[in-house]
DNA sequence: CATGAATGAGTGTTCATTCAT
DNA sequence: TATGAATGAACACTCATTCAT
């Protein structure tokens, strides 16, 4: 079954052109045909794989969160005290010029999410899982801590602040990467005592 | 003698105008047919008021910011407790339906932002404000707490958290205006503590 | 009767705007907006005096044929030899800023007059008076060589001759008005031996 | 496989449209939707063959350039006497309703080349080809007449003399394609004696 | 499988024209 | 008489989508 691995690669590459696409041109600049001039394609061989843009968009998106869930776990089990959980959580901030590339085109699903049902559909599915994983760590910060803390509430605070800082991260020259890990480790030792 | 026009009331007007489409449609729904269908105008008298659609948006997006900047300077003064601030702090979060369009259309601006050079300048001057709005709120609370506070590093985590939870206020259910508060009061008192 | 000079005066303010909106831009950016714009009036102004843009440049060309009359009347009288023939005809050649000007609308009327019915009459109407002019021409030529001249041939050759230079000396740089003149006069010593 | 199409026919096919719609609506009534209405194709089609409007038109100049000068040389070898040159020079006149067409898109170029620099610099190369042209049909006719001309002079009045009938000629009904070749044969012999 | 020709609706924008003031 | 607000059609151009090859 070569066929499969061909596709899979196919979309690994559209994933890597819809990337580039939206750092160069924003969401608004992902069309068809933009995404195929990047890829080096056609613009009806995209439709092989995606019967609509937005289902283009929405696997891209898709496939990027499995590649992000993929480095968080390999990075999950290393997570056993606030450096680690900086490590992993690191992962999804734009700290290089890959990450950055990813926390862009995540910034713009979430603004697509509200009014487009597909992208709806992605947002939700990924935004449940990072706050499954948010969890996780409030959870390892609570053991390392010994007192008890207000697991949704302290989840939905990490979750908000790392989306924010993304979003900070990607715009303002004031929010390095060295001042990312400085205020998520700031968060999370503030939580671990 | 011609007709007499308020053009400052008319721009408002097609403010209003693009909060509701950008709230329907989402910021790439937003053409200057959509606008003055909404405004219930032609696409011509659009065009009077402003001269391309990129200064209606950037126009649009400014005066959004001039609101909720007034908003924000009548509630400064009676900010002088934890309470205060969370309510001043609640004026940028998507509270009730007038607060939320507002939030809608201020995470499509972050978003176009970094790729489109007149929202970009538009974003840095309102970011900016916004960011010495988070300073001021972390020096207020240095001074309940008595204690030294990492200034820069808390502006930025406050001003990520709220952002962050503006983001997410726009889109996940569960993060209800009452969880939204609850958060941001947690915040505020652990840096009061 | 104030009124009617204020309107003459207000028709010649016209043409000079048209004449350098059609310098400037080309007749395709004449426009009510741009001619308004030029003259430093209203575009409703504009409607006070021309019913339609169609009859504004139709009047223009008309008010500039009565320009060019004026001026051709004057020279008439003196024109007993071929020096003061080359100075007649001098005056519909784009020699100095002024004629250029006057002779860019010209062109421009020629070539827009073939698919356009009021300019097509303005056209006619001119082309007639100047076909005049140059039947003058050619009857002086004869009465100075003493030889009879094919009197229509030599009218259309001249005629032809004036309005080429005309459209090459308001293109080509190498078509001084030295060499205009020179290659005018060579043409009617010619026909004058 | 692709559909296979002959791009070259095609741009020749939309050249021949661009030609109709300038005798039908002249210069200004060239649209990319009229001369996709008259070609018979939709406005997009047309794009697949031209980045832009400008460049249509000004590729349309310049095949219309190409056919003429190839019929040119087919005439050039035989044009050995006055009666060869006429027959010569009558290809680039408005003699039937071919060469109308081209004759009235070649007005329609020279005016609008003033104030548009991709055409102007159509305008320019086939201009300089037209008046090598007329150099060497004055330097056959100093050969024929046996005594020296004034090759500039004389290579600008053909040049000025021809341009100017082409313009008449779309125009003016009295100059037919009778009268057109007198005048010209007129102006040769004149040279030649 | 894959191409790219072709469509037609949609975009921002310009503009002549109308008309209330 | 004069203004400029307002309209709506037209413009060049972009784009997702379809489909013959």
């Amino acid at each position: 079954m070569p066929k499969v691995v061909d596709h899979d690669a196919r979309r690994a590459q559209i994933v890597d052109a819809v990337i580039r696409v939206v750092h160069r041109a924003g969401y608004t600049g992902v069309s068809v045909r933009s995404v195929a001039d990047e890829a080096g394609w056609s613009t009806g061989a995209i439709r092989h794989y995606f019967v609509s843009q937005q289902q283009l968009i929405a696997h891209a998106m898709a496939d990027l969160s499995v590649r992000v869930r993929q480095r968080l776990e390999r990075r999950g089990s290393e997570a056993t005290d606030v450096e680690g959980l900086v490590a992993l959580l690191a992962e999804v901030l734009p700290l290089d010029a890959a990450r950055r590339g990813e926390t862009e085109m995540w910034t713009a699903l979430v603004v697509a999410a509200r009014t487009d049902s597909e992208l709806g559909a992605v947002w939700r599915e990924v935004h449940g899982q990072l706050r499954g994983l948010m969890e996780s760590c409030v959870l390892m910060l609570q053991q390392l801590s010994g007192h008890e803390l207000d697991i949704p509430t302290e989840t939905d605070r990490l979750h908000a602040l790392i989306d924010g800082m993304a979003l900070h991260g990607t715009l303002a020259p004031r929010l390095t990467a060295a001042r990312m890990r400085a205020v998520l480790r700031a968060h999370l030792e503030q939580l671990a005592h």
